[in-house]
DNA sequence: CATGAATGAGAGTTCATTCAT
DNA sequence: AATGAATGAACTCTCATTCAT
């Protein structure tokens, strides 16, 4: 079945990006993150650290990973880790942080130039969708993790929400301007819309990859984004279809 | 972020549902299951067990349910619970085997004696939707165990295509008759627009339920139900839109 | 220095034991003992546990005990140890509990057919000394325990006020017949004397016994029981003195 | 139950202090202290370390103190411990030798021109509780230790054996003045007294401090001094009585 | 001398699975 | 068929001590 459309795509339309007034506090193993390390030593290790929780978090899954697989292929002691971190989602709030920049603003995804509508949809939704398959291990990790650690179903829905939001308002200005039917409510309606999008990348390039057997063809790249996007414009009735 | 559209909705056209030519077998924890027990008082210890399970399973989900949970809430032996089942996934299957019914054909959603495809989508969402709250816990549940048990994320994958091809049939039917945007490939298009209930579903009835305050309104189920068909006919360019 | 004076020793006259009606409800390891072992087996395999428990917690210490060292001594299974106890605290409970009924009630100690104050107090004494020098490892354990863990602190008070209480009301009887001393206060010359009884025992049974060497003459026991009820005695100035 | 007497109380008669020709050599932890620092800032640092050490000892208790509790306390790095002391019996060693002093000689508490043995007997009683109380949270620390660590049962145990062989001392005096009883033994009478003091301090300024509670009234160090002195001069028959 | 990160042995605890009764 | 005690591998986390900087 369907899950949380955390991480949703969209359109990135001129409507400034509001200044998040509603930003919640950050949770816990987020917020608690021990104070860095002082010395270099210290931040060569603790880097050593989240990128290999990375690797076998990747590899492994969440679940599977042992502390001390982490430690192994970071060449460190075991007693190490707890230097950096108090557990296991400490490390992995770490390595979320790290990865955050690039699954969030995924490049401005703007089209230079235009105002078409259609043209700056298509574009983010390429985005989006490029965004999610640069990080596609990542994203299935965190689609485990949230079924199994409440403090990361948080982080997974406040992600799914910034997009949500920046749609809807998206959408809204396209109503006022005239371009999307005006019969939906603007946040209904990018949650669905975002929701599809992110479904499709997640059957994509999580579900599909991890099965890829010999007669498989890969994942059609730009048709997806097409399809999405065409089926985006219709639902919001975008006038003058091609 | 999305995840499998598994169990998803649509539109549950005229077409007849296909003698599921390509059906695939049926996966480990559901094709090993043991024989069935031939006393009666087996039966009895078989059943309740399952019933035990289905509950502990939605109240603790997968991974932290202890096989003694079951067999506590079940008031038999530990050992007892050998008897019927090999582990934890074969429980599970049985659980899910008996629900199935309810979960893969939510009522026929038909509407007797009318051609009008809107309504028919109408219709065919709000079944849907409502079988999915109705299993809401075990829905929740079968997420979980998807991103954990390999074996169930290819149940849910299944049931998912089965919702989607049948979906894809009733989008080329109406392609046929002219009703449907003939520019999307009716495959896709299904699985992002099947996607898009089954996220909304989700969302609806297992985020929101799970983290219910005060403050928080209840779902709008009806309103649900509109926005999702709308968007659905929107995009697959139903004529005559009101 | 002096530690508390839980287990006291005294004088047993003829004062009905109060029907403690001021008996406190018992404490965590205490109370929260798992319930019985249904089978003869697990009986015995309890059994055997708290019987190296002793074993183990005597030769070693408490906090020199590890889990494995007590199934070991059992032979049985590490995990085994938590079908019965819930940690190391749980078995000490156990253990102290099964050895309570000697270390609290060591034989009346009644002179039978004499009222002699002298002669009571003479037997009283004698029969405290007796049990603390048969229960000495285990008087050392609980000495040790209370040191460490506040629940067994609170065990070693409860006992130390039984005794000082009873001995009390021994005291304020005997201050009635205008046999003691009436400028004391009874509960005050009751810590202090069973304080100083319960000191010599430990001194005794105890600290000479763990470091008797070649030359170290034994405790001498009756000397100890004469020069403590003399004192006791004469600190109650009770009349007539050999 | 009670504990070693090390530290006890009593009679500083006027008998002058012998010569400790008996003198025991010190043991390990108060031996082996390393030579001390050579520089100004070593001393600096060597002497927050000690304080430190104490108050974290004082608070958190012997065993659940780690070295880097007390270095974070000293506001200095884990490894600069080991440039002073070798582990955690070290520091201690250093703490109680800091403080020996005070704990030791608790002022003379001699009653200047007089020779009432009563008038003696109470001033020194008094001054030991007082010092006691003043020491109250090293004086339980020092009872924790000595059930844990054997040089410090030791150290508790020299400690006691001097009080009680000053007492012992006295009380053959008195003996030989014929006031005191000359039944008893003086070493097992001292014995015996000496403890019955350091007892009733230990229950008063130790356990019932650490429980204290809104109800509760305070100890009343002037009844605790008449109440002991009184019964140790009963013990002894001291004649003329009030 | 001071620093603070690195080390790694070792303890407690869980729970699916087995098996004697 | 049912029982429920026994098993033991596996994993996390602590902290005294060392040592490169």
């Amino acid at each position: 079945m369907a899950s949380d459309s955390s991480k949703v795509p969209g359109m990135d339309t001129t409507v400034p990006e509001e200044t998040d007034s509603e930003a919640a506090p950050p949770v816990a193993p987020f917020s608690q993150l021990r104070e860095p390390p002082t010395t270099q030593r210290g931040a060569r290790t603790r880097a050593a650290l989240v990128k290999a929780a990375r690797k076998v978090f990747e590899r492994d899954g969440y679940l599977d990973t042992r502390l001390t697989d982490i430690t192994k292929e970071a060449r460190c002691a075991a007693g190490s880790f707890y230097t950096y971190f108090a557990n296991k989602e400490e490390v992995l709030a770490a390595v979320l942080l790290e990865a955050q920049e690039d699954m969030m603003h995924p490049g401005t995804g703007r089209v230079q130039g235009t105002d078409d509508p259609y043209a700056v949809l298509e574009a983010s939704n390429r985005a989006y969708l490029a965004a999610y398959k640069r990080n596609a291990k990542l994203m299935a990790l965190l689609e485990q993790v949230a079924q199994v650690e409440p403090e990361f179903r948080e982080f997974r829905r406040r992600r799914g929400d910034a997009f949500i939001r920046r749609n809807a308002r998206g959408i809204a200005d396209l109503q006022a301007r005239g371009v999307a039917d005006r019969e939906v409510d603007p946040m209904m309606a990018s949650r669905a819309l975002s929701g599809m999008v992110s479904v499709m990348a997640y059957n994509a390039f999580v579900l599909s990859e991890e099965q890829e057997q010999e007669g498989d063809a890969p994942v059609d790249f730009e048709g997806l984004v097409t399809t999405v996007t065409r089926l985006w414009a219709n639902a919001l009735r975008f006038p003058g279809h091609r």
